[in-house]
DNA sequence: CTCTCTGCAAATGCTTTGCAAACTC
DNA sequence: GAGTTTGCAAAGCATTTGCAGAGAG
């Protein structure tokens, strides 16, 4: 376990929250399902507990804003919340059967800035989904 | 205008659909705002008259389902609509303000591929944002 | 003890659905 | 005339909010 549950919980003291017991257990959630694992908010309530889901949102939104946690909308669905990683990825996300793959930024963070500079614009390398069909999907000769 | 209303609605009519007053005046507003311009399916029904949100949504449903019209996720907000676009552009969508800017595929279709195409996932080139911050959100202190 | 957080319940915003009447082919 | 569409109303999700009581510091 390279991040340590009590990391999250050190983020709420510093920022002057209180460590409570339903934070606790969004915050062990979250860090057993890593940075690679896309929750939604009702995933992150079931696995914690009886931890009623607007406390579930309430606490997810303030490790968002202390900047521990971050959230995508991944096509149509609920939106998905996992910790702010250090090795930045974007989401491959099939439009028809929901699977989501995650790449590195690799070379493609570079062509972005690229595009975006022109328009002052900063991309937020991990908040970003490519919607596409993923291999199942888009070759269905392949499986049947 | 370089695509007429009678486009959208010959391929209701192709597609074996009919062609009613709703339909024809959601083709219009489709054609009027052009595959530029993001419209949620309730600046639709506003534009269109007296039309019922309920309708917009199956009208929009079916002429996505004959591929003339595509919608996206951007942000959190409720989903845009706009004709599929002859010419594939991403979007920038501005976490803070909302703001959206549309870009050419240019070489960034060529990298996405790259990044793709080992995981056997075929991306979508229009369907698909790019998340951060615009010019004005991200450097506020050249404008204050 | 004070002030924040929780749980419950109800509200909100977007989208979908059931159904009888209206309209297209 | 047959069968699809419409409008209305109500339901369905995901998310947010109000509030009184419980809990943290």
């Amino acid at each position: 376990m390279a991040i340590p549950s009590s990391e999250l919980v050190d983020g709420l003291r510093r920022a002057g929250l209180r460590v409570t017991k339903a934070r606790s257990a969004v915050c062990a959630v979250l860090v057993d399902a890593g940075g690679n694992e896309h929750l939604t908010a009702a995933d992150v309530a079931d696995r914690a507990g009886r931890i009623d889901l607007s406390t579930v949102y309430r606490t997810l939104d303030a490790l968002e804003e202390i900047g521990l946690v971050r959230h995508v909308h991944l096509g149509h669905g609920p939106g998905a919340y996992h910790l702010a990683p250090v090795d930045d990825h974007h989401h491959l996300v099939c439009d028809s059967c929901g699977a989501t793959v995650d790449v590195p930024l690799e070379d493609l963070s570079e062509s972005i800035r690229a595009v975006t500079g022109p328009h002052g614009f900063v991309a937020d390398g991990a908040h970003f989904a490519i919607v596409g069909r993923c291999a199942r999907c888009a070759d269905p000769a392949g499986v049947s």
